[in-house]
RNA sequence: GGCGAUAUAGCCAAGUGGUAAGGCACGAGUCUGCAAAACUCUGAUCCCCGGUUCGAAUCCGGGUGUCGCCUCCA
């Protein structure tokens, strides 16, 4: 079945042709390990693990390259101020390391929390210095850079044409730029490939310019490069990398070897705080760990995330994450009833399952649109016959939804030994159809924190 | 100031020319000693005005609202 993308770079919907259809080659911008990722960043991370698993729904193998940005994010894109790292190191009182080994660790048990998969290859700035050197240097080489009393600049005005993601005119821009024009550069878009480090700069290497470290951009295009090739298929992020740090990449690779590094580009779009702009600097922000404090499964997270379409934005509400834990709950019900389900399926309901299929795999081929997927995925679940076979399309549909659908709902491994003797005895007074009896206890046991349920196989108990 | 996005039932949200998917909540019902859970049923003519068309939520023009980008951010 064909595939199509939105393609930030040409702005329309492409059909999806890889270069070798034996492996898709991704490339994704990772984090920045200086501080906590919050859940939008999550929502782009959700937004590449859905790519991820429909290009295998689709029978693809991929290779899938993120990085993680150990140095050279700067605090301000005006190539001056502190680097993100040391701004964190110095705040915490912690060496650069140590911050971002800290914050990958969180980083990677967030993900796993939302049964995200790890790309083929994680690959992390500080170990690839040698090849961002030599990115820069042919660069250089290449006429593309120019050095200045503090850095290698980039020389846009070298290229046929530079912002090509965005609509930008930066010859209108340049009246309002709020950034201080440094008199050094040529224009007042070129961007540092290479700075050089002051005098006790904690992160510095050996360069032919003296003691210095890797500008922001540079990274993304030296690993994408040695893993992926100068071509490969697609480029993900979130979308506010499209105006410098996509822009940029791309004026690298023209710069170098004057290609597009990659022939799709697409971009998730922001999550919402209250119909509001979550941001690190406004001091808004949620994080997995918040979801998870306030008793939810991260992955009703990622459910909710399914509610619109990863190129819309998306309003984050605890209402939002409340309904979103309801469905999980009636999803994975609903798997386990059809699993143990014991309806014949006639050759008409086989028909309208595979029909079902069918419109599944157009939506989530359709430029991932999840939401019109979630309608079928219901359609399944609510199917009227119950079987195995039905559990079963659940579970393929899950190999895109990544939600752990057999995972069972309750689980009362840990109810404390005083709950079960309150319900045993509960269960005595029902017996003896002593109902005000049995009404205390259940009241008793909800004081301490449980919820006693009556149903068709005994008793269910779960932690409130 | 420049650029762009968006406006669909109480809430979230699909749908881009042929008479509005889905989820949550609410209400009703089945079940239950009761309750909960589960299951079933129930709701909108699509921001406003004008135009194109046999026909528009869907195209065009105008207006209004909200949000974002242009500065670090997924």
């Amino acid at each position: 079945m064909e595939i199509y993308f939105y393609n930030t770079l040409t702005k329309s919907k492409d059909k999806f042709k890889p270069i070798n259809p034996k492996e898709i080659r991704i490339y994704s911008c990772g984090p920045t390990v200086y501080k906590d990722a919050t859940i939008g960043n999550m929502r782009t991370n959700i937004f590449q693990d859905v790519l991820r698993r429909v290009l295998k729904y689709n029978g693809y193998n991929i290779k899938h390259a993120m990085n993680i940005t150990d140095v050279g994010h700067l605090v301000s894109d005006a190539d001056e101020g502190e680097d993100k790292m040391l701004k964190s190191a110095r705040e915490e009182n912690k060496t650069p390391l140590e911050i971002a080994e800290h914050y990958t660790k969180i980083f990677f048990e967030d993900l796993n929390a939302l049964n995200v998969e790890t790309p083929e290859i994680v690959c992390k700035a500080t170990e690839h210095i040698k090849e961002m050197l030599e990115y820069v240097e042919k660069l250089v080489n290449n006429g593309y850079a120019y050095e200045t009393s503090t850095a290698i600049y980039f020389d846009i005005s070298k290229l046929d044409k530079y912002p090509i993601l965005s609509n930008l005119d930066i010859e209108k821009q340049k009246a309002g730029a709020r950034v201080d024009i440094d008199p050094e550069k040529k224009n007042p878009y070129d961007f540092a490939l290479w700075i050089k480090a002051p005098e006790n700069h904690l992160m510095k290497w050996d360069s032919p310019w003296g003691l210095s470290y890797p500008g922001w951009h540079i990274e993304c295009s030296a690993m994408g490069q040695k893993y992926l090739g100068e071509q490969f298929d697609i480029h993900t992020g979130g979308i506010d990398l499209i105006p410098t740090h996509h822009e940029n990449e791309i004026a690298q690779s023209k710069g170098r070897c004057g290609k597009i590094p990659a022939n799709y580009w697409m971009h998730g779009e922001y999550l919402l705080i209250n119909g509001g702009k979550m941001s690190k600097s406004l001091g808004n922000v949620y994080l997995v760990k918040d979801i998870k404090e306030k008793g939810y499964d991260p992955i009703v997270y990622k459910l909710f995330s399914y509610s619109s379409h990863y190129r819309n934005k998306l309003n984050f509400t605890w209402e939002g994450i409340d309904a979103a834990s309801k469905s999980l709950e009636r999803l994975r019900n609903s798997y386990q009833v059809n699993l143990n389900g014991k309806d014949e399926l006639t050759p008409e309901d086989k028909e309208k399952l595979m029909q079902v299929e069918e419109n599944f795999h157009k939506a989530i081929n359709d430029d991932l649109n999840m939401p019109l997927a979630m309608s079928f995925v219901w359609e399944t679940a609510r199917f009227e016959k119950k079987n195995p076979e039905v559990a079963e399309m659940l579970a393929k549909f899950d190999t895109v939804l990544g939600i752990k659908i057999d995972e069972i709902n309750s689980k009362d491994e840990d109810i404390p030994q005083e709950i079960l003797d309150l319900v045993e005895q509960r269960k005595i007074a029902r017996e003896n159809k002593d109902w005000a009896k049995s009404d205390e206890l259940r009241d008793l046991i909800a004081e301490k924190g449980y919820v006693v349920k009556d149903t068709k196989d005994g008793m269910s108990i779960d932690k409130k």
